[in-house]
DNA sequence: TCATGTATATAGGATATCCGATATATATAA
DNA sequence: TTATATATATCGGATATCCTATATACATGA
């Protein structure tokens, strides 16, 4: 007996969006990492420790979905490759059905 | 050097939701745990297991989310508690916040 | 030059999520 | 009664996701 995955009042954490939500930014616009970091914070209430956000790019980056477009010291803009824009609207188009009717 | 988060054509698997389409799904009306998954399977395209769905259920249940309205045979029909209606509610509002703008 | 702030990088691991395999219980039909 | 279909139950583990801690690099201002 391990159990309790549910707490108090939260039902669920909503991991496994952390990708898909890069895609999703990044296809609005170029952004660097801190950006992405920060409009997650906004948006999901907690900001991505650096330990989450750039592995995360890495493996992005890894899987041919974004490259680097510029690099100014340290900070390094990503963009959507098509692949990369292809991948998201298929994930699009899966989240939009699984969740249809979810925003009222 | 371990990486491949993100496959072929898919950007990732949207874990982490299961909890919460539970939670929508029985919002709209009570139903058991065949028909739930048979409805999950419609939207995400694929059918959670027996072993998947029931320990999903069983921890909702823990939390004091849902409870077993009816059991007819083997069939055990569920619905929201006020509990579990609030933190559908909770839920929704920061689901709503995070995808802003995704579905176009 | 030194201090500070910002951005990126990564190893290692804690944790959560989910699935495969298997078992049990009930109803129905032959 | 036997066979079949349906629904539920649970263990154990494979895997994915993400965070902590730590380190590095660059730019800027004092």
């Amino acid at each position: 007996m391990i159990m309790p995955r549910y707490g108090d009042e939260e039902c669920c954490d909503m991991r496994g969006l952390l990708g898909f939500l890069i895609l999703f930014l990044l296809s609005k616009k170029p952004m660097h990492g801190q950006e992405i970091a920060d409009e997650l914070a906004k948006r999901r209430g907690d900001k991505p420790s650096p330990g989450t956000i750039y592995p995360a790019l890495k493996s992005l980056k890894y899987a041919g979905f974004l490259r680097e477009e510029e690099k100014v010291g340290k900070t390094i803009t990503y963009s959507l490759t098509p692949r990369g824009m292809k991948a998201f609207h298929i994930a699009k188009r899966r989240f939009t059905r699984t969740f249809l009717g979810v925003l009222s």
